[in-house]
Formats: structure tokens, C-alpha cells, sequence
DNA sequence: CGAATTTCAGCGTGACTGAGATTC
DNA sequence: CGAATCTCAGTCACGCTGAAATTC
């Protein structure tokens, strides 16, 4: 492949098409661009993360375990924290299990439950994929931290009004 | 399903959690409302289309071509400017055919190209489906105009920075 | 009993790799 | 010839639905 890259921004091409057909744009120029550097994101931490034979999402994962008081979490729990359906839990602690990363041990206190048990192996390997996600600084780039932290409050205005969490 | 929303910002905690561990979190916090707002974008604008039969990425596919002169680009085109890979071009563009909002054209001035024209049916689908979509405004909630217009700078620099186009 | 937890089978979507055919 | 364009086969990840088994 060539390099793909146009010799001008398509968001804002799309943008300028846009308000000549529609209206304004402003909404669309927004949501067009979320997309867009979320992949490019994803794309980033990715390739960082695959060295250690993770994804994003793994990561994620193993991360919110290592937070845990004592590196083990009720699949359930996992779910409802990072925000992803329960037959999508499964198969990501499936994979991390067949890597060796977690183990799943059944819940004394509540039969109902499985917990993933972050092993040696994992939490060696989620503090060495951290050191590389930080090396690229999660992939966020070309902000200083007040842009950062201005363009957090504005993303967290969107969460909120969308539900997110309560206020 | 129960309701499954925290009674807290899983994002504010899990930035705080960082700190506590990591250090500075700054960059995680962006990063992470950046995924969880595309998540959330993406579930309201794929159910505002639902009805046309449309997911996000054929409706932007459908957009592009109403916006060019003929109603019709090669597939290359659309490609490029959608910043997608060719062979997801190419099963976009199978599922419009088979549902009768574009058709594949031989392109005679470049035998190599095929191009995808809009039919008619695809002129006044791709209408409705932008009146819906405008009618939730993109899924860009609690945000000011003017705010939009700086998240929108905010992530421009972000992707230029990234190489997303030329300065 | 209803509700919660986990798993499984299956579907749809989309991103990719690698290969081939055609044309410039 | 190399390069561009498109297609096909195949893989993988992920998000869901619906259903089942187990336990509270």
C-alpha cells in the first residue's frame, strides 16, 4: 500500500461538504473526529501492547486486577466496571487464562461466581505493558496536560448528559 | 439486565486508582473517555439508523457519495477518504448493493476502477437517515456549540500530531 | 419463587493479511 | 516492467441475543 495520507484534512473537507448540503456542521465535525482518534488510538496502544501479546481491552483487564486488594475479581464485577457485556468478559478472561495471564478460581462466599486471579506471570507482564503504554503516553499526543485535562471535562459533559453515571 | 450503571464515574475512579499506583493520570483519563464516548456515540447513531437498514459506517459511506458530483466514486476514493481498508470497502459496498442503495459501474475511463453509484432508492434513504441522525444531533449531548468547537480543536491537534494530514 | 452469575452457541460487523486477476 | 485497483478466502476480535445451568 502507498501512503494513504491526503494532502488535506478529511474531516474538515467532509465538514465543508457537509454544511454546503446540509446545514451546520458543528455536531458532525465533533462526532467524526471522536471516531477518528479513537482509532488511531486503538491503533497505537495496540502495537505497543503487542509485544506482550495484548490488546487494549486484555489490558484493561489485567490493569483493573492489579487495582484489586488482592488481585482478584468476580467476572460480574469486571463487566460492570469497564463497561462491557458479560459474554464479553468471558471470552476476553478465556483468553487471558489460555495465556496464563489470570486463573479462575469459584467464589467461597458466593457460589454463583467465578474469580479471575491475576497469576505471577500477569502482574510481571501488565507492570512491563504499562511502562510501554506510558512510553507513548496513551497514545495521546500534541496536547499539554491543561488541554488534556480541558478536553477530559468536555468528553465527561458528553458522558454525563448521556447517562453515564448519575450526578 | 439490571441497570448497569455505577453509582460513581467508573472513569474518575480508575483514574484516581492510577495515581495511586502509576502517578500522573492525565493522559489515561483522556484516553479512556475518548473509547468510552466513541462507545457511546456509536450505539446512538447505529440504533438512531437501525431503521434504514444502515449501520454508521455504510451511512458515512452513503454521505460521501451523495456529496460527490455524479453520485458515484471508485471504491479507491471512498476508501481514502473514509480512512477505511480496501477489502472493508469492498464488503460495504456488497451490502449496499444487495440492499439496493448503490450499484457497481465499470469505470470506462480507468478499466482498473469500479464504481459505486447511488440509486435512487439510496438518494432518498440516505436523506431520511440524515434527518434522524441530525435528530439527535450526532449523539453529541451537553454540550454548548461553542464547546463543541473546542473539543473539535482539542482532538484536530491531537490527530494532527499523529500525522492524521499535512500541516 | 424471582434474581443474579456465568457460560455457550450463534449472528453480524468490521479490520486485517495474503493472494490473485486485470489494467494502467 | 512495476504499480494500482479490486476481489476473494480466511483469520481474529468484539458486541450483542437467547438460552441454559447453577446458586442465592
Amino acid at each position: 500500500m502507498p501512503d494513504p495520507r491526503l494532502p488535506f484534512d478529511p474531516i474538515d473537507r467532509a465538514g465543508d461538504l457537509w454544511e454546503q448540503h446540509f446545514g451546520d456542521a458543528t455536531s458532525m465535525r465533533l462526532a467524526t473526529s471522536v471516531m477518528r482518534v479513537q482509532q488511531l488510538m486503538i491503533g497505537a496502544l495496540d502495537g505497543a501492547l503487542k509485544p506482550f501479546g495484548l490488546t487494549f481491552s486484555r489490558y484493561e483487564v489485567l490493569v483493573l486486577l492489579l487495582f484489586s486488594k488482592r488481585g482478584e475479581l468476580p467476572l460480574s464485577k469486571i463487566g460492570e466496571r469497564l463497561m462491557v457485556h458479560p459474554t464479553s468478559v468471558t471470552s476476553a478472561i478465556d483468553r487471558l487464562e489460555a495465556q496464563g495471564f489470570v486463573e479462575r478460581v469459584p467464589d467461597e462466599d458466593d457460589r454463583r461466581r467465578t474469580l479471575a486471579r491475576l497469576t505471577a506471570t500477569g502482574r510481571s507482564t501488565v507492570k512491563k505493558a504499562t511502562a510501554a503504554v506510558e512510553g507513548i503516553d496513551f497514545a495521546i499526543t500534541g496536547l499539554t496536560d491543561r488541554q488534556q485535562g480541558d478536553a477530559y471535562q468536555l468528553l465527561r459533559k458528553v458522558r454525563r448528559s448521556s447517562g453515564d453515571f448519575p450526578d
